[in-house]
This record gives C-alpha cells, sequence and structure tokens, in this order.
DNA sequence: CCTTACATCCTTTTT
DNA sequence: GGATGTAAGG
C-alpha cells in the first residue's frame, strides 16, 4: 500500500496526469520526440522493437548473450517513462533473486526514485508476498512457513515409516519427487486418485502419503516450494475477487527465463492476465491446457512480455516445460514475436562452437548466433591423467591469465555435478589461487543453521511441529523418541499443540530431569517470543530477530554444547552460527520493520546464485545450472566426459541427451573470450577409480575451433602422474588410433556418428580425434623392488605400492625422472 | 537414552 | 568417500 500512495506522490510532481486505474491508452508516444528516445540508443532494431512494442503479448526469443537483460530492463524503463504504466502496474519475474536484485538496480539506474514499487522478484517470493496477505482465506496463517526440499523430505521420511510404504517401493526420494511433479501439474492427492487405478496397492499407498503429507503441511501451518506455487493458483481459481485484485494492480507482467517455467508457474501467468472478473462463472479446469474464453473485454487483460531461448531450456527435470514458450504463440493469438540473435558477448569461435553443437539437437527452431567482433582464440582443449591432474591445469592456467592481466574474478570453472568440486577445490588451494565455490554444501543447508533456524520457526509458528521436533533435542536435553512420543500422545489426548504441551511438562508423566529440561525449552521459546513477537499493535525493535536467535542459541545451551565439544568441526559450527546472526543483523539493517517471519522467508528462498559473488578477486567455482545467466571473459567447462555431461542417468530419460547438450550450450556460451574444455582419463567415484571417456559433445564441435593442449590421444600413448600443464607436450604425434566409441556403450537416442572433418591444419591432424579405449594394465602385479619400465620416464624401481585394487599406486625411483607416483592400472609401464 | 560400530546407499542439476 | 541409518552395548 505504501507502493501507491509513493506512486501517488511521484505523480504530482510530473506533467502527464493518468488515472489511478485507467491503463495505458493515451500514451505520449505518438507526438513529438518519444520520451524513451534515449532508451533506444545503441540497440539493435530487433531490441528496439522489444523494448517500444504495446501489445497484449509479446515474445522475445533471445539467444544467449543477445543482450535481453538490457533489453528487458529498457523495456520496463520505456514503460514507466511513457507513462503506459504506473511503477506499481509492473510485475517482473526473474528466475534468481539475484537477477531480480540486478533489474532492479538498473532501472533504478535509469529512472531514478520512479522504479520504487515494481514488483521484480521470483515466482516464489512474488506468491510468499500474496500468500501472506490472503492466507486468512483458506486456512493457514500470515506466520505460515516455508519448507525446504530438505524439510519435506524429512517430513515425508517420517510418514512413509508410517505407513510402512516401503514395502510398495515408495521411498522417501521417490514420493517426494513424484508429489513435487503432480504438484506442478496442479494436480493434488484427490484429483490424481482419480486418474489411476486404485486397486493398485502401491497407488493406493502413494495416494494416501500425498493426503497424509498435504495434510501435516497445513496442519503445520507449512507451505512446500511447489505449494507456493501451487497454493496461489488455487486461491485465484477458489476466489476470482481475490485474483481480481492482482490482475487491476499488475498490468505489465514481464517474465524471464520463460523456457524454464512449468506447467504451475504457467497456470499462474494465465490467471494474472486473464481480463478482470472474467472468471466470475466456473471454468474447465485442471489438466493441460486451458482454452482462453471468449473474453468480452480483452483489453482489460494484463499485458505479457515473455523473454526465453528454447536452447538453454535446463530444467525439465524439475517440471520445466518447453511447450510453455513454443507454444506461446498459440496461447497468446495475436503475440507478437522478436528473434535476437545478435550475440554481443563472445567471439565468432566460441559461437561457431556453440552453434555446432546445439545444432544436433533436432526439433528446433533453427537459430544462429552471430558477432561481429572477429574469431578470438581458439578453444583450449586439455585432457588429464585424473581429476586432480585436470584441476593442475585449470590452477595453472588461471594463474597464466592472471599474469596475462585477466582478474581471477572474471574467470569461472564449471563443472556437471557437485561433487566434483572437491579435487578442484583441493588443488586452488594447493596452488593458492583465490576461488569462491557457489552453491555446493549451501549455508543455509548445513545442520547447525538449519538447526537456529528452527528454533526461529519453532517461536514464529509454534503450529510447525516439525521444527521443534528438530530441536527438541538440540542440544541434547535427555529428550529421545520415547519422550517425544509421550508428548505427541498428551497433546493428542488433551487437544493442544505439540507446543503447548511443553508448557505442561509437569503433566507428562517423565522423568523429573526430562521434564525439568522440557519446562527449560518452553521458557526459553517463550521468552524469544515475547522478545520478536510482541503484542499486536507494538512493533519489535529491527535487532529482535538477531537478538532472539542469540538469546534462543544461549540459553537453549546450543552455544554451550559446541563449545564444550572437543570435535574440531564443532569450532567452524560456532563460527556459523555467528555468521547467521550477523546476517539477521544485515536483515535488520536493509529491512528495519523486518520481522522473524520475512526474514525466515529471505532465507528460505535464496538460492546459490544468490550468494552475492562479490566474489571481488577469486575465481568462480559452480555448476553449469547456477551458471545461467552469467558471463566470464575466461570460462573452463570441466569434467567433458561421457557419464557426466551428458550425465550417466539423463541416458534413460525422455530427452535427457538432448538437455544435457543444452546445459554444455549454457556452459559454453558464458564465456566471453575465452573458453577451455578439460577432461580426465579417470575419475574417482565414491573410492573407486572408473575410467572417463571424453564426451560425445567434444566430437560436436569442429576440429579447427579446439587446439587440444593435450588430447585424449597424447594421454593414451604417453602415461605419468604429474601435471603437464604448464610444459605440455605438442599435439599430434603418434595419437589417435581408434575411433570413437568401438566397442563402448550406446546411450538414448541422439550418438550421431560424425563424418570426421578434415582438419585444415597438419599438425593437428588427429588432434580431436577422440579414441575409443584407455590403456588397462589389468591386474599388474607389482612389489617392493620391482623394476619398471615407462614409456616416458624410462626406467625405474618401485619403492612401495600403495592403495586397493584399482587405486594402486606404486612409488617409483626413477634413474632419470626421479620419484614419481604411478596408478598402476593406466600408467604406460611394463613390468621388467 | 546415549554412544559406538557397522552397513548401506549414493550423486545429477535447484526455486 | 561421505552421510545417513540400524544394531548392539553401556
Amino acid at each position: 500500500m505504501t507502493d501507491a500512495s509513493a506512486a501517488a506522490q511521484r505523480a504530482a510532481s510530473v506533467p502527464v496526469i493518468v488515472g489511478a486505474h485507467a491503463g495505458p491508452g493515451a500514451s505520449a508516444h505518438d507526438t513529438g520526440a518519444r520520451p524513451d528516445s534515449d532508451l533506444l540508443e545503441g540497440l539493435n532494431p530487433q531490441q528496439r522493437d522489444a523494448v517500444v512494442y504495446r501489445g497484449q503479448a509479446l515474445l522475445i526469443v533471445a539467444g544467449a548473450g543477445s543482450g535481453k537483460t538490457s533489453v528487458l530492463t529498457r523495456r520496463i524503463a520505456s514503460l514507466l517513462r511513457t507513462k503506459d504504466a504506473w511503477p506499481s502496474q509492473i510485475l517482473a519475474i526473474t528466475f534468481t533473486n539475484k537477477a531480480a536484485g540486478e533489474m532492479r538496480e538498473r532501472v533504478e539506474s535509469i529512472v531514478g526514485e520512479a522504479a520504487r514499487g515494481m514488483w521484480i522478484s521470483t515466482f516464489h517470493s512474488a506468491c510468499v508476498r500474496i500468500l501472506r496477505r490472503e492466507a486468512d482465506n483458506f486456512g493457514f496463517t500470515k506466520a505460515f512457513t516455508i519448507y525446504d526440499s530438505g524439510d519435506s523430505r524429512a517430513l515425508i521420511k517420517r510418514l512413509v515409516k508410517e505407513h510402512e510404504a516401503d514395502a510398495f517401493g515408495l521411498t522417501p526420494a521417490a514420493t517426494q519427487s513424484r508429489i513435487s511433479k503432480l504438484k506442478n501439474e496442479l494436480a493434488d492427492a484427490e484429483s490424481y486418485a482419480r486418474t489411476v487405478n486404485m486397486s493398485d496397492p502401491a497407488e493406493r499407498v502413494f495416494v494416501e502419503l500425498f493426503g497424509a503429507y498435504q495434510r501435516e503441511l497445513q496442519k503445520a501451518n507449512a507451505f512446500d516450494f511447489d505449494d507456493l506455487i501451487a497454493q496461489t493458483v488455487y486461491l485465484f481459481r477458489a476466489f476470482p475477487k481475490v485474483a481480481d485484485v492482482y490482475r487491476r494492480r499488475f498490468r505489465h507482467i514481464l517474465v524471464d527465463e520463460y523456457q524454464d517455467t512449468n506447467h504451475a508457474q504457467y497456470a499462474l501467468i494465465r490467471e494474472l492476465t486473464r481480463p478482470i472478473g472474467s472468471d466470475a462463472e466456473p471454468y474447465a479446469a485442471g489438466g493441460g491446457m486451458m482454452i482462453f474464453e471468449a473474453e468480452p473485454a480483452a483489453e482489460d487483460a494484463a499485458s505479457l512480455t515473455v523473454v526465453g531461448d528454447s536452447d538453454q531450456s535446463i530444467y525439465a527435470f524439475r517440471g520445466a516445460d518447453i511447450r510453455n514458450i513454443s507454444e506461446f504463440e498459440k496461447d497468446f493469438p495475436g503475440a507478437k514475436v522478436v528473434l535476437l540473435e545478435q550475440n554481443y558477448r563472445s567471439t565468432q569461435t566460441i559461437l561457431s562452437a556453440a552453434n555446432a553443437v546445439i545444432g544436433h539437437n533436432f526439433d528446433r527452431k533453427d537459430k544462429k548466433l552471430w558477432t561481429d567482433v572477429g574469431a578470438g582464440e581458439q578453444i583450449v582443449g586439455f585432457t588429464g591423467y585424473s581429476q586432480h591432474d585436470e584441476a593442475q591445469f585449470v590452477a595453472d592456467e588461471t594463474e597464466a591469465l592472471r599474469r596475462a592481466g585477466v582478474d581471477y574474478s572474471q574467470m569461472a570453472v564449471f563443472y556437471r555435478t557437485n561433487s566434483q568440486s572437491r579435487a578442484l577445490e583441493e588443488i586452488f588451494i594447493r596452488a593458492a589461487v583465490p576461488y569462491k565455490i557457489m552453491g555446493g554444501t549451501k549455508f543455509y543447508e548445513r545442520a547447525e543453521i538449519k538447526d537456529a533456524l528452527a528454533y526461529l520457526v519453532a517461536v514464529a509458528n509454534p503450529a510447525d511441529e516439525m521444527a521443534l521436533r528438530r530441536i527438541i533435542n538440540k542440544p541434547r536435553r535427555g529428550i529421545g523418541d520415547v519422550t517425544i512420543e509421550t508428548i505427541s500422545r498428551y497433546a493428542a489426548d488433551e487437544g493442544i499443540t505439540f507446543r503447548d504441551a511443553l508448557g505442561n511438562s509437569s503433566a507428562l508423566g517423565v522423568g523429573p530431569k526430562i521434564q525439568k529440561a522440557i519446562a527449560h525449552l518452553d521458557l526459553v521459546l517463550a521468552e524469544a517470543s515475547e522478545k520478536m513477537l510482541p503484542a499486536s499493535g507494538e512493533l519489535a525493535p529491527p535487532t529482535a530477530v538477531a537478538e532472539g536467535l542469540q538469546l534462543l542459541l544461549n540459553k537453549g545451551g546450543y552455544y554451550d554444547a559446541l563449545r564444550a565439544s572437543k570435535d574440531p568441526q564443532d569450532e567452524a559450527r560456532v563460527e556459523n552460527l555467528d555468521e547467521l546472526v550477523a546476517v539477521a543483523r544485515e536483515f535488520a539493517r536493509n529491512n528495519p520493520e523486518g520481522t522473524v517471519l520475512d526474514f525466515l522467508t529471505e532465507v528460505a528462498l535464496v538460492s546459490d546464485a544468490d550468494d552475492l559473488d562479490d566474489a571481488t578477486g577469486s575465481v568462480s567455482l559452480m555448476t553449469m545450472h547456477t551458471a545461467k545467466g552469467l558471463e566470464y571473459d575466461a570460462v573452463f567447462v570441466t569434467g567433458v566426459e561421457e557419464d557426466l555431461i551428458p550425465h550417466r542417468i539423463s541416458a534413460n530419460e525422455p530427452g535427457g541427451p538432448q538437455e544435457e547438450r543444452r546445459l554444455f550450450y549454457v556452459g559454453i556460451t558464458r564465456a566471453r573470450k575465452r573458453l577451455y574444455l578439460s577432461l580426465a582419463m579417470t575419475r574417482a567415484q565414491f573410492g573407486e577409480v572408473t575410467v572417463a571417456m571424453p564426451s560425445r559433445f567434444l566430437q560436436e564441435i569442429p576440429a579447427d575451433l579446439l587446439h587440444w593442449r593435450q588430447s585424449p590421444g597424447d594421454v593414451n600413448s604417453r602415461g605419468g602422474m604429474q601435471s603437464r600443464a604448464l610444459n605440455a607436450r605438442r599435439p599430434g604425434g603418434g595419437s589417435g588410433s581408434g575411433g570413437f566409441g568401438g566397442s563402448g556403450k550406446r546411450y538414448g537416442d541422439d550418438l550421431v556418428p560424425l563424418p570426421r572433418r578434415e582438419p585444415s591444419g597438419n599438425l593437428e591432424k588427429f588432434a580431436n580425434r577422440i579414441p575409443a579405449k584407455v590403456r588397462d594394465n589389468g591386474d599388474m602385479e607389482l612389489g617392493p623392488g620391482d623394476r619398471i619400465r615407462h614409456d616416458d620416464f624410462g626406467e625405474g624401481k618401485v619403492d612401495a605400492v600403495t592403495g586397493e585394487g584399482a587405486k594402486r599406486v606404486a612409488h617409483v625411483r626413477f634413474e632419470k625422472a626421479g620419484l614419481k607416483k604411478l596408478l598402476i592400472k593406466i600408467a604406460p609401464i611394463t613390468k621388467l
């Protein structure tokens, strides 16, 4: 509501007055010079179109690096400048909170104060805002909390156990992902039950679980991530009057990364862009497309702008439906489509490689990125013997770039799975390269942080029994499962909540020691509650959250327990908790009126990518998923191996290999000037060393674009365990036996055998050819004293053998090369 | 009720 | 290799 008054205030200071609800109409841009002409400077004709178009529906197909963020921000600025919209009429949806923050900043830098009052946020944040306002309408309270995937997994785990559902193959993980998928399709337990054969006991149990899960959430006054969207849609459908409030308010809706929206998000957009008052009468809801009813007053519907690129759709696994974007024109008849193909980010070499790779996806609209900045450097390829060797190459190369004047913050290292970061991290530490891991074991997923937050939840939302159960014995208070069950039964018998039962510790019939512990916990929670949630009408001081948190941790005994512990990790845990308190203080500074709930909401909805990268002066490490939307001068894509990218699991999923290719495409198009593709011949995956094969995607890159610093062939014919990063040998010579994939496994649908391109230069003749087999010495027996010959190092004597099985390492003293460690299974050695 | 030892599963990707 | 779960003993 402050938005509205702020807008009104500004309205007084500008010459053109537009009625409060009279939307666009008489816009200013028909007369004379455009008020937004400065916004169009430096834009190409297509970008211009996208900024100035005014109509019901606009699809901006924005290839990687085509300046879409700039277009989107200028479009918003233009809407404001031309008085086609008030700030409060704009709803812009981005993929991450960070993207939202950046967009807001950029709009503000153009139009200044006038940007206030816009909603620029993620789907999830926007829905929380709406739900908090409307929660009382449908069986929740404003104090609802948000379950992240860990929370809901814990709940599901408990339910699976209670229903003995694992007997039907319903593991917690499987159940969770099925429920999530269904929610993304806007199904609930009842509607799902109608579609399946309920005589199948497994289905019956699943429906039972789904229903129980939902009841538990409601009882706990909590939403999970998927609910935030789906329940908002239900809210709008069940209460058209409420929906109309938001339809009236948001006249211009803009959605970024539209290719990654799922059905629920699509439905939400659909609801918001209906004409006001249009669903006074019921309409066919539920699965699939809804037909746009003949609307009497189409101009009443909000205008919709979506931006996306189907080649960058990488979230199908969590329900993103590429049809949302590919059928946009069908969904919104008369929609205007603008195509942005000129790339302002990368060199032509990088773009050609990207085009070639993505061109292998069939069933896609052909789109070719181009640039006028020139070819630039060749892509560099490197093959390490192990992931450590590969990491060493990356570290050495970052150092070389640094010396050449590239700032660390302009370099990034990508990988497919989070676990790959470990090897990189080890080497980076040793090489003293400053780095920052985005994501990974996330701060807010650490046990101690979750515990601390559970304390806050226990205060802010007493209905949330999960949170209470989590902290009731942390630190150890002697309250185990038996006691918890006792409390739970007592609460049920008395018809009170679990939280209230804690207040009656003397009535529980537990031992005096335990009774005292419960009473103490109850007291601490009550005290914190008083601090953070003053009686209605009063406002808690900004510092209340931070102080309340400290109170809980101190008086609750959490800090003491950690400090008393002799586990060295607990020291780090204390530091993490201190950091959380600091986060709470920071929050208070930015949101003087922020409540505990606001704090918890913010914390629940931050993502890795948000974890702000003022990584000033450090190299960024992240997954390719996290990399979406970012760009760097130099990019290293590591682990370019079969089973990793494309990931092994994707092989059996419909469309899996294609999505993996898009992911790889996203990775390489992040690079501005330099792109490195690296892999390792062996990779330690959960203890065992496995032999890795070069990714099929490497073959899809034209040979003349890729210069192998050390090709898979080099590694195959010559051996060794230490890094070759700095003294890399020339590629070519003697390498490149055999073709690709010979006897190897086959994957998925799209392993297309490529005719080999004739390489342009002789020097790198077979450089891009990928060998089928890696050397394998089988179970070569070696022991101390044995003499061996190594292809590179010559003869030497074995000092010792360590490790087991495939990981056996020989420590060898060579006559010329000195002491080396060799992985016996694959080193190019023969026993003498 | 807590601690320890052993077993098992696992690894995509995330709001 | 790591986290998480189960069984046994204290």
